[in-house]
DNA sequence: CGCCGAGTTGAACTGAATCAAGAAACGTGG
DNA sequence: CCACGTTTCTTGATTCAGTTCAACTCGGCG
């Protein structure tokens, strides 16, 4: 049961439950282990669970006009979810692909709600969740705002340089919202200094 | 005390809170009439308050490289904040301008987390809210990576042709991350047809 | 071996930025 | 109410960052 250590060590890092509470909401928990290109959700699809991933790395992207776009990745350690289907109750656009095999303990979102009326501290767990996702989220959106393509890399790369090394051209670049050749170029240009 | 009426109108769009608890939340609300022009939060400050606006019209922005950069608009009905700031503790990137004279309705961060302690609803609340605000700013956030300015800016138009009309060039354009003259240009191209 | 997908490089192209200038709208004080 | 300066909006000309399309390299793998 050392997946259920790592969880109650993520959550800790939030919020510190007491052990009933903590009894409580592993109950609710599902493990379970998938292959590196299954997906978690696809499009079209209400998200009904959060995922914590006790190993393993994903991606979330959304399609436009065929074109992928890269949303998250999220490694061991992290909680998983199409964040805002499984707030909204509406069909996801967004896809979670396993970049690696994984292994996940999963919430449904009825055992969750029904945890959120338990307890009062749920419901605190699930707003700082929320506030931490919605900072991220900010952060991101500013950078868009403000920085150029090549700016945007340095700071991912300065911030999360284990993300960097760790990920594709491709998927990189789909989530700093460049074409595979620009990213190319831009890593070419800035080694050289 | 018809501001009153109007913000529990709003919170009970969010969720209705009983007589009792109301009351309680009323007492820590403090009433203010600024002028256009006037700060709510400047940067380098943190965040104290959640603004309830009773009336007015707000810019959230941030300043980088010299440049002003447009977060986010609110309006008469809206909860405005440095929420990042309000949430991390941590000085404001952001800047909130009043476009218009306004009432306003603020409740204090030391006494908003009395509430949230005092009770479970109030900390719903407080998840609710960081949900929607994390719901728009995903939805932000996906449109920069998949959207060229001019559907940007056509969406805007499609889903809030009101904050189209309202809001100079100026302010509209560094909302949709482009420069005044392009959405000028924008503008005259997509009305032609 | 030869194929295949991922990554890189090059050349032409394009959407948007920049710079500069003029027109329209706005506020303020006389 | 007008005259003024100031800011905002528009338009044009040029430049540039990033895209697109195509060709080539490289390492893995049947």
């Amino acid at each position: 049961m050392d997946e259920f250590k790592t969880i109650r060590a993520a959550y800790d890092r939030i919020l510190p439950l007491p052990d009933a509470e903590w009894a409580d909401f592993c109950r609710c928990l599902v493990q379970k282990r998938s292959d590196k290109g299954e997906f978690l959700i696809r499009e079209g699809q209400v998200e009904n669970h959060i995922h914590f991933l006790a190993n393993g790395a994903t991606r979330n992207y959304f399609i436009n006009d065929g074109k992928e776009f890269t949303v998250d990745f999220h490694f061991k350690g992290d909680f998983v979810t199409a964040y805002y289907s499984f707030i909204s109750r509406e069909p996801s656009e967004i896809f979670i692909e396993l970049l690696e095999d994984a292994e996940t303990l999963s919430i449904e979102y009825t055992a969750l709600q029904d945890f959120y009326r338990k307890s009062c501290l749920g419901e605190r767990i699930g707003r700082l969740i929320a506030e931490s996702q919605y900072m991220k989220r900010l952060k991101k959106e500013m950078d868009f705002l403000s920085l150029t393509a090549e700016q945007r890399y340095l700071k991912l790369l300065d911030k999360n340089p284990t993300l960097v090394s760790r990920l594709s051209v491709k998927h990189l670049s789909s989530y700093l919202g460049v074409q595979p050749e620009s990213l190319s170029r831009i890593r070419k240009s800035s080694s050289r200094n």
